[in-house]
DNA sequence: TCATTAGTTTGATGCTTATCAAAATAGACT
DNA sequence: AGTCTATTTTGATAAGCATCAAACTAATGA
């Protein structure tokens, strides 16, 4: 089902603003709407990098009245690629390119 | 002098031709001249490539004759990213997307 | 029911980038 | 000098992608 392409994945978080999102997610205490995050593109915009995570693999996404929530798939992702979420997270930490 | 921009690192990688690099050059004992990676482009287009990991500071190239050979900068890459390369490499092994 | 809030869909646009072919460079060897 | 090997540079092309605006959908609440 959910068999996880290395480079899509890659290329999914290689992107300023879906790493912007992915390191809020992963700041976040849970889950957050489309809407909570801070990021510095049209709505329209951040729906297309919210859809590439999730078809990446990276976030899932449910709908919880008006909001659709997002998820960032911590255990799947872990199980696939030991170690490699989390080396991206402290790094984006550390290199923080502010998402242009 | 060198400071990572760890975007950039995650576009240079996201690369299938380029991740298929990075994994041939940590798998090799040595260091490895342009020509002897197995890569499926044109040799021009392999040269965009090492320089894209060049410029992101994945790789260093140096020549030794008519040959340039390429190292992976494990080192700097772990001081700064620390863990990083090595899920990254690990990743590239098990989901084997054989360069397009 | 109407308005509001939240997000998506659909074009359209412009930029980036991966690719190849052909010509150019540059060292090594004869 | 001349050839071979190895790689780069230069165009040129085509595809992908990030972006926004405007219109649409859908749930909430007055």
């Amino acid at each position: 089902m959910d068999d996880f392409d290395f480079p899509r994945v890659l290329n999914a978080i290689a992107d300023p603003i879906r790493l912007a999102i992915v390191t809020q997610l992963a700041a976040a205490p849970g889950d957050l709407s489309c809407g909570s995050f801070i990021l510095p593109v049209h709505p329209s915009t951040a729906t297309h990098h919210f859809t590439a995570l999730r078809q990446a693999g990276v976030i899932h996404q449910f709908y919880a009245g008006t909001s659709r929530m997002n998820v960032l798939r911590r255990d799947d992702l872990n199980a696939v690629f030991p170690g490699f979420l989390d080396s991206v997270i402290s790094a984006a930490a550390k290199a923080s390119t502010p998402a242009r």
